[in-house]
DNA sequence: ATGCCTCCCCGAGGGAGA
């Protein structure tokens, strides 16, 4: 089962874009990030031409996250638990049944800028309620995985040039330990565990040639549960897609499960 | 660099992103 995380920018501005990424990496679960549309907006058609079952949690202009299956999905659910009064659209969950059950999760969790201010409490509110999820998860003892934009980056290698980084909610102390209180439960990050090497990216920013210059930070993870980690077979991003005719900022980052 | 692009709103120019 190959499982991929992929913060769109947009699904209406890049659909036929996905498409095309879809009919050559061929995964058969994509959850997808800043889909910026509404549920009945979203262009299900050219997915479900490809055989995947379209799952979406969407919000007008901003946010919204969705899932895309071709193998049989349960369970679904929206919204990530612990705030009845959050309405930002930013978490999907179903059961994907291969060979075996994975419970996989989407995530897109907040910026946080500027920090410190409201923006970045928000952030690091959200964090606490996802550990919480991930705690659950991991009592059921079964593979699970928890993957997309995290909005974090965990050290300084995660960047080309981690100084500029130093007051950004992406790379704040506070930030990086509530990263690290997740994982430390017993997470496995699944593109570290295939490779510890600098310069691994997942975003590049759109201005100032930041693609040509590799000038990138890897902010998109995949977190295992101990039972799902054991499955792995492998795990990369797909970078050169960044450098297409109007690409998202981000990339995907994909996992090969035996399951 | 207090933002160099690009998305969204919809039909101008501003908010948000990271």
């Amino acid at each position: 089962m190959k499982i991929a995380t992929f913060n769109i920018n947009g699904i209406r501005a890049r659909a036929a874009a996905l498409c095309d990424w879809l009919d050559e990496a061929k995964p058969d679960v994509v959850l997808l990030q800043e889909i910026k549309s509404v549920d009945d907006a979203f262009p299900r058609a050219p997915f479900e031409e490809r055989g995947y079952r379209v799952e979406t949690h969407g919000q007008k202009s901003f946010n919204g996250v969705a899932l895309l299956s071709r193998l049989p999905v349960e369970d679904i659910r929206r919204g990530l638990p612990g705030d009845e009064g959050d309405e930002q659209a930013r978490w999907i969950e179903a059961t994907v049944i291969g060979t075996q059950a994975v419970r996989v999760c989407g995530l897109y969790l907040p910026n946080g800028n500027p920090a410190p201010g409201p923006k970045y409490d928000y952030k690091l509110s959200w964090m606490r309620r996802l550990k919480t999820r991930a705690e659950a998860l991991l009592k059921g003892e079964e593979p699970a995985l928890m993957a997309g934009d995290y909005n974090i980056i965990p050290q300084p290698e995660d960047a080309k040039r981690p100084e500029t980084w130093q007051d950004d909610a992406l790379y704040r102390p506070e930030s990086r330990r509530a990263w690290r209180d997740i994982i430390n439960l017993g997470f496995t990050d699944a593109f570290r565990a295939r490779d510890q090497g600098p310069e691994n990216y997942t975003f590049w920013d759109y201005q100032a040639g930041a693609w040509s210059r590799n000038n990138g930070i890897r902010i998109d993870h995949m977190l295992l549960t101990p039972q799902c980690a054991d499955l792995m077979s492998d795990c990369g991003i797909d970078a050169e897609i960044r450098g297409r005719e109007r690409p998202s900022d981000h990339v995907p980052l994909w996992v090969e499960l035996d399951a």
